[in-house]
DNA sequence: ACCAAAGTTCGAAGATCGTCGTATAATCGA
DNA sequence: TCGATTATACGACGATCTTCGAACTTTGGT
């Protein structure tokens, strides 16, 4: 069963805007960025049930905005900065910037 | 009834990422984009009904991403350029940029 | 005063979403 | 082999979303 994950030329920009627009997912991006070295899906102090968790990754990764790999029982998840970064230039730096008061 | 837009400060950017998730609204301003002047909601030749192009201006007006100001029977809209510009600095330059191949 | 034009409002239908609990699978260590 | 750990799969539920048509409002022109 392996992990599905979509090419970077087919990235599409409305799903990425989707997948970044969940308070849940927005945290678990930035949380990744902040530490860039892979970490396991349970590793983020997410108040959110397993299931939840799974489809939030899933979601992530679909829309391509995360890359997992299987490591033990764990998956490991990272941001694919490059494959945003040259698909969708500057957005990943735009919504990972913190907000201006 | 005053037409309600959030304010510049109230700007939050869940809800902006997910007014330009949709492929309509993002049609919508990437055409406000291309030519600044405010223009009616009827001339964006998009093919939907009356009342889903009312609903996609809603969305994207209180999320802040346009303005919106009556002008006799037309409600003219232009994009909130400078606004976003400072909460979400790069953000809708990234949005706007054409997807390289 | 009437009519056409531009949008809004009000349900409603169907799809998708976020969340959960339970059950299941895979891997590692004792 | 057994149990703990990590995560997925499978419904299910309510909420939200996109879409529509029909009725309404407001404005401007004739």
């Amino acid at each position: 069963m392996t992990i599905h994950h979509p090419a970077k030329k087919d990235l599409e920009l409305a799903d990425v805007l989707h997948a970044l627009s969940d308070p849940q997912r927005l945290r678990i991006v930035r949380l990744l960025a902040e530490d860039p070295a892979p970490r396991a899906c349970g590793s983020f102090g997410l108040e959110i049930s397993k299931s939840t968790r799974t489809h939030h990754f899933r979601v992530l990764r679909e829309s391509g905005v995360i890359e997992t790999r299987q490591e033990g029982t764990a998956r490991m998840s990272s941001l694919r900065r490059d494959d945003l970064e040259e698909r969708f230039p500057g957005l990943l730096d735009a919504v990972l910037e913190p907000a201006p008061a």
